[in-house]
DNA sequence: CTGTAGGCCAAGCGCCGACAA
DNA sequence: TTGTCGGCGCTTGGCCTACAG
């Protein structure tokens, strides 16, 4: 099928394949699952499937990049050898070249969920204004109408010409004469997204990511499941795995199915794999990234770590999923009802969809009743609802006072202190969340102390609002800190004297935001640890600010890094704002983490003059804030100095963390 | 893939297979090729084949009558259990069974290659008349204009609305409105063809044949081969075979060739048939008629009759193609240069393709290196080249005299005379033209005696003319008859007083043209013959004239019989005039038959008034005829004397065998 | 008898600004 | 800033006759 295998430039792969989306190294290690496999290709009955370990040990020793000539869709064939000797060999290394590396020079890109009226025959394509700003070659404005032809190549190398022109009363970037042949040719509906991409040798491509088939009995769901808070080896849980009947009975369907992701991997090839993974000779699979089925090559360090958790029913974890329209990401919160094998007759043992969980929302995800460890994020290790919470009030020097309750750990192998905010966590915690993060700019300076961090659980006094209680704890966990900076980055503390809590200088100083830390300037480059596996920083963050924030407006929050500025003493924080949806989230994570009501944020508003000289800056409540914002989801201006088009004396509201 | 197989009616599917293509009956026998099948996917690497018989004996016990629901081409997939006692069982009767069920109540169907006009965008269809008189419902001609809405069914049971129109001038039947759509949706484009049948039930249905794609790297070929002598059982061989190495490469890429009629079996499939059958086990074929490759399952009785004679280098031998546009069957002479098996390591005592062959004519076939025997017919048993050739002259009674030569029989296992023109073949020679022909009509009356018959081999005296030898010699054999009647059909002997020659009365008088025998009325009804397996006639060949002349209009000649009328007499003969490619071959072939020579022959052309009704017949010489014709292909007028729209003392000039 | 060229009419493609979210 | 609507002109589809092979 596959003969003429035209490889995709891999960065132009991975725009089409989510931003999320990281593929393996070659010669980094997975764990190659049959489970998943076979569940890549919509057949689930596993009876077929030969014995087989439930998970096989595998080094990557190729990757193509390739794309789906009928449909654009890109997929990628790997080539992965199995290692005999499973000892834990230190991974570290390639993860923080493969970050590197793609944090060096990431081309731009630029996505869309296409609209009846860019879908619509006879239509143009509305072309967004950053879209064009940053991936189009510039247009001469002083040209009436400024106009130009565009040559892009789509991933199976053709060439297609558009005319883009800038016209409209307001004006708009339109793309018009040849759009319509490529809608056609490609046989794009309003629903498919089309990816915009500008490669470093100034090469424009476009990219289609096509809308999951409504009605075609094939798995749909608004949601997709995505990468996002972790670079690569990432999966996400298929949604609706509970209606084996109906995907037995569609996984043939869905073959005939032209540009459908589904049943792109047939199941013979599942079992060719699985044969060779288990029999130990080299072997090969092919992965469609934007299936709705989980990755079954997954890192084997994120794998280790999971598995190093001691999963119990109770547990409280978040999962991050992309929503349909490829916009932004959220997170799903759930609960661990029990941990049992999928097919304890085929693998007892498997580690595959494992948990069986129950969310939050109802609705949403309420067909996918298992997941795989590696897939979630544990938020709270203790029980939410079965053992008797014990409340612990802790009163802050500042004047605002809120209750924070510590309940017994539900696990008994590590210790776990009551009566000191700041003892620590089992050390496997941490753990958990550094193999389910990855941060993607700065490599081996995110290494992270596995010792001294506690979590902390906001809690509403009232037991009734629970809800509250999960939105307020999320992931949340707090160190301790040098309490001598004051802290006024984008959210100042409700008055200027209030200070976050010290204690101990010579536990290390580390701050966990969502599972990131938070390294001080201070810490980066003095700070030595005690932890064997950090290592100093080896160049300096550059600033990303501006460029951060701009994504931030294109992808509404997602796959963002962002700084923390502690005024005080000019620290840079770096933080991974990928799992943000909105503002709001992001005014209660910050709220939470230092301690702070959420009536009492502040938001510094930079008042720029028209050349974005920073004029003076004022604190704005947040609540005025929210007010002023109509939607949840509102996107900032870009918070570049540049001036650009911003009007004299225009107010301009610049959000720097 | 095939989950959803709705069948075709089996009428309907051979209509658009082909008319020469059928399909064996349910419990015939067949032998089954591995070799076939592998080439018939494409495949040649026959190393990949398991170890199993070249050729294996098969009960057929289900053929399903099937149709892509891409390209709407038709397939058959047929369901074999190997029969493991190869005993010669007697296979005639389900022949005759087969003939006479297909003989009955043939529905009309009409093929048609769509011209320019036919699949450009915004066109009609060109509607030939007797397509409308067969196929269509009966016009209202009385309306103004005659229209109709015809509804059709295409080979997927999906229904099609054409408008049926009668207009212009002169005045044509059209397919308008739906048309296009029709054209647009199937993808059709010039040089396709369209196959239109009438059910019995009056349903009207469509089917499509792909015309080769070009440039595709797959076979290609203005010719496709046919099965024009034998209704069933019958295969073709592939064009281009000797070139593996781009069938090999070519082979996969053809599979995604939509539209393509290569490719579509698979060579694990194949592979997988050949082990089950190899191991006596029931197993699945499918078969594209329509393919540029051999059948690979052979009725049997048609294999036993073929490896029955003694093959050898110099023997002649001719092969009915169907031209590429379907519309007739063209003969190809050739010569056996060798009998050597093309695998001799896997099947070294295989009979698939075990001829090599040189072609007579240049070019057309110059791949095919090497045909399987029953795919061929003997035109003539002596070397023709090698052994020195033994002139004999025989002069005729009339006074056009030409040289008849008789060169010695290379094969000793047949006592042949030379001094008397009327001594028998041997007895395998007559097997093998029934067994490579089978007539459409008439059934066992069609049964011919493997005594008394004579090749005759018309010669030009100078050697340098062998191609002369080669277009009047082939596959004529002669016998003598009753000497008493004067042959003067269409073809008049020059001048009225010639005579065949006769002989012996007590020899049973047959003609055996191109191979078809030839009875005269008395024959068919009180002839009886030394032939046990010949059988008195059941009933009158009802007379098929008019019906037959327009056919051979229709399809320049192809796939048509034809009656000769022996005027002083008034005796039918049934002439099989499938293999004549135009007019002027048939007068070659006729004067080669009765002796005459070309310029000699006349051509009877009936003048009728406005009504259709014969007024006179004048003898028209054969040169004049030939002048007045611009093509070869000329095309006569329909022989009926159905008026229709003849305008007033026109002359008609009918062709009445 | 039927293939092709060309006329003519109408449908719809495709480009546009106007508006509003 | 951008999605959608309606206008409008031009291309193309599609039905027709004329003519010729």
């Amino acid at each position: 099928m596959e003969l003429v295998e035209k490889s995709v430039d891999p960065q132009f792969w991975h725009a089409c394949a989510g931003g999320m989306v990281q593929m393996p190294l070659v010669n980094s290690k997975v764990f190659y699952f049959p489970q998943g496999h076979a569940e890549h290709s919509h057949s689930v009955d596993f009876g077929a499937l030969p014995t087989s370990p439930a998970m096989i040990l595998c080094r990557v020793v190729g990757v193509k990049f390739l794309a789906d000539p009928e449909t654009d869709e890109v997929y990628a064939r790997m080539r992965l050898v199995p290692v005999r000797n499973n000892k834990h060999c230190d991974l570290g290394e390639d993860e923080s070249c493969n970050n590197i590396s793609e944090s060096v020079d990431k081309p731009a890109s630029f996505a869309k969920t296409l609209t009846q009226s860019d879908a619509n025959n006879g239509g143009g394509f509305s072309v967004p204004r950053s879209c064009a700003d940053t991936i189009f070659p510039r247009l001469d404005y002083n040209a009436e109408p400024p106009v130009q032809n565009v040559t892009v190549k789509d991933a199976l190398g053709e060439t297609w010409k558009f005319r883009h022109i800038y016209r409209g009363t307001p004006r708009r970037h339109l793309l018009t004469t040849g759009w319509s042949a490529f809608v056609n040719q490609k046989k794009l509906v309003a629903g498919d997204s089309i990816v915009f991409f500008r490669a470093n040798n100034g090469d424009i491509c476009v990219g289609i990511r096509r809308a999951k088939k409504s009605g075609s009995g094939c798995l749909e769901s608004p949601y997709r499941l995505n990468t996002s808070f972790e670079n690569y080896g990432r999966i996400a849980a298929s949604l609706r795995d509970d209606d084996s009947k109906v995907m037995r009975n569609v996984s043939s369907t869905c073959l005939n199915v032209p540009g459908g992701a589904q049943g792109r991997v047939r199941l013979d090839s599942v079992i060719e794999a699985a044969s060779l993974a288990a029999s130990g000779q080299p072997f090969e699979v092919v992965y469609y990234p934007r299936s709705n089925t989980p990755e079954f090559c997954v890192k084997a360090s994120l794998i280790r770590t999971a598995m190093s958790v001691q999963w119990h029913s109770g547990m409280r974890f978040r999962m991050p999923l992309e929503m349909e329209d490829s916009s932004r990401i959220s997170w799903f919160m759930g609960t661990v009802t029990s941990v049992q094998a999928t097919d304890p007759h085929h693998w007892p043992d498997s580690q595959w969809r494992v948990l069986q969980v129950e969310w939050d929302e109802q609705g949403l995800l309420q067909n996918v009743k298992c997941v795989s460890p590696w897939l979630v994020e544990v938020v709270s290790n203790f029980p939410t609802f079965d053992p008797p919470m014990k409340r612990l009030c802790v009163r802050q020097q500042s004047d605002i006072s809120f209750e924070c309750q510590l309940p017994l750990p539900s696990f008994s192998s590590s210790p776990f202190g009551t009566s000191n905010l700041f003892s620590c966590l089992p050390d496997n915690f941490a753990a958990v969340i550094q193999g389910a993060r990855h941060a993607q700019y700065g490599g081996p300076l995110l290494d992270i102390h596995p010792n001294n961090q506690l979590q902390l659980g906001l809690l509403s006094t009232s037991s009734q609002q629970l809800n509250a209680y999960s939105e307020f704890s999320e992931g949340m966990s707090r160190v301790h800190r040098d309490g001598n900076n004051n802290i006024s980055c984008l959210l100042t503390i409700g008055n200027s004297g209030q200070k976050i809590e010290n204690s101990e200088n010579d536990q290390k100083p580390r701050f966990i935001l969502f599972g990131q830390p938070i390294l001080t300037e201070q810490q980066m480059f003095h700070g030595s640890t005690r932890d064997p596996i950090s290592q100093p920083p080896k160049e300096k963050i550059p600033d990303l600010n501006g460029e951060i924030l701009q994504q931030i407006a294109e992808f509404g929050l997602g796959n963002s890094q962002c700084k923390v500025f502690l005024n005080s003493v000019d620290t840079l924080w770096n933080l991974d704002l990928s799992i943000l949806a909105s503002y709001e989230e992001l005014y209660i994570r910050l709220s939470s983490i230092f301690g702070i009501e959420r009536s009492n944020l502040l938001r510094k508003v930079q008042y720029c003059d028209a050349k974005g000289a920073l004029k003076h800056t004022e604190d704005e409540p947040f609540s005025v804030f929210m007010r002023t914002a109509k939607r949840l989801n509102i996107v900032s201006n870009s918070g570049s100095n540049t001036a650009g088009s911003c009007d004299q004396n225009q107010i301009q509201s610049n959000s720097r963390f």
